[in-house]
DNA sequence: ACCAGCGGGACACCCCGTTATT
DNA sequence: AATAACGGGGTGTCCCGCTGGT
């Protein structure tokens, strides 16, 4: 059942000392002989398991996406029976966490979106994009049964908007420095609802 | 009445040049030699006007802003008066053309934001974010003026909404491909009118 | 009677900044940028006065080297006649000292002396060398006249071999590190004074 | 038995290119351009075997110092049994060859003593410093076995003399033009010999 | 399949010196 | 006397392709 061949030894220990490194130094300072360097692998190993830096990074990206689907998708499930007011929180929470500015996975989200001129990078991009998106769809499906969310809400909308609303608030998180005034949860929600109703 | 030093001369032709070029091939592969080459400047030259690559790009993404604010200014009171809905269709369409995904000012923008982790860049970025959200706040002032928003919302708040929707739809613009559905004018404009209510 | 014109305004203001700024980060590290940041002056007021880097830190040696030779001679003259060990000492005291490794001088010689390729520096440095040994020289004929040197050896080629002796220390100095057991005062004078029997 | 890799292929390839070079055009014009062109390697190749200019050159002096040493030793021991002053003579006759204006050898320390704000060059200049200390040390053991040299003398100490001699006649030889009075042979035979007894 | 090292070339940035101008 | 504009060369870094070994 598992499309995606086995991650382990060699491959994954480039993977992790990627990640490691991105996260101390960021994208463009990780350069491939940090890697080589920590991880003690060679430049033939590396570009025997991916195709350049990009893919690395993409590929890093993906199974961060991937994880941190996975326990989403746990916590709503959870929830969902017992209190209808959940989903959307639990919407709006991942939005911020998403957003958090020192994470990998975004380092590695801006990263790529500057290197979209390739095809390679941007059907990646792509790819994580229609899978946000669908996890929205699902999210917000929950909440309208739950009652949370107006079941009349065209959901596909609806989640396109929320994903936008998620890209500005990581965006965000980079452009605007500490001392800005910062958008607050009650913002995106009364603005987001609002717009629900 | 200007602040900014005029630019005029070789500067002038080192940013048009460099703008035109980045529309072209986009910003990775607008190197400095493509920029000496084509106008006929040297190396020199260039890093007399400019601190590097990245400030010079930030410059072009600043003038950028500046003239479309100028023109936007200019609807806007234009239409101020007559009617109501026109400042918030303006601010709506400002949105959809900043998002552009050829712009040049979203291929800037991208750009820097991959570079942020270098403190010049941020510094730029977050001049850049400032001045935006001084923007949308000045514009939702005439359009509280005008009778079109309520007076009573907190026009800071909503700047800075109305700004981290247009970053994120920047990013939409770069990671969905053209096939995926995306929102409509009337999604924006509808978000926008109804949490202005 | 001054055959040097009179270092002032404008000019003074280089050569103190540019002895500052090698005293801060040695002659490599010291650029013309630099000069002009801290000095406020422009690239074209330096190239007024000077013919390029070179020769503004020959310029500076120059001085330097002239500041500190008044200073020994009055030493020498004033001692002459009391002590007739002292003159031998001053010569000695001063070998180590114009060997000092942190001193401006010293970076500055070592340098130009990278740049003799060049016969802009090697006049320089030859003008120095003259200057030195025809010191050396002096001092000599003092110690002879005292009795301290025997009145039969060659004054010319001591003074060489002093200055030989003076630079080997100098360069010494640089390459060897603080842990290695340098020469004492002793093995010095003991050397010279063999020799000179 | 050899400690250090064998240096074949490209690595000598450069090495001897960079040499060839600093003998035509001396250390400073010497440009990795040119060494490019002449040996028709690439920027990355040489960068890939060494870190830099200074290591290259570093390199290129080490090696030259070692098959000095070998010679110079070959050359004291066969001397060694039937002629007393020979080891002098030989030690004498060192000394003014390191020294030669011209020579590689000395255009490269020169060259590398300007650099030595650079940690990387210190050490560089102090190993090849301590080597030499090292080597004069054996010499003049040899010398104390032959009984030219008095065997009450301290071979540290003196090693360190003639080590600081032989840097000062080094740069005298730059420093001083050709019409100087320059120190003979004689005089520094006399010299040593003198301070020996 | 997995790994290692050599080598190529593009690029950004820095820095010195010259010229036009006032 | 002093400035700003400009030219152009040099270095080091980086990504990546290629060949050969295990």
């Amino acid at each position: 059942m598992n499309e995606q061949p086995a991650v382990t030894g060699s491959f994954k220990l480039i993977l992790d000392t990627a990640e490691t490194l991105i996260g101390e130094k960021g994208c463009r300072k990780t350069t491939l002989q940090d890697i080589i360097d920590r991880s003690g692998l060679s430049k033939g190993a590396i570009y025997h398991y991916v195709s350049g830096k990009d893919e690395l990074f993409g590929l890093i990206l993906r199974s961060r996406m991937e994880s941190m689907n996975a326990s989403f998708e746990k916590a709503v499930e959870a929830a969902g029976e017992r209190d209808a007011a959940t989903p959307t929180r639990a919407l709006a929470e991942g939005l911020m966490n998403g957003a958090s500015k020192d994470s990998v996975s975004n380092k590695i989200f801006t990263y790529l979106l500057a290197q979209s001129d390739q095809p390679k990078v941007t059907a990646i991009l792509n790819e994580l994009y229609r899978h946000s998106v669908e996890l929205a769809e699902r999210w917000i499906a929950i909440g309208q049964q739950a009652g949370a969310i107006p079941a009349e809400l065209d959901a596909g909308r609806l989640a396109a908007s929320f994903i936008v609303f998620s890209y500005g608030l990581r965006v965000q998180k980079v452009v605007a420095n500490e001392s800005d005034p910062t958008l607050k949860m009650e913002d995106i929600f009364g603005l987001l609802f609002k717009s629900l109703q």
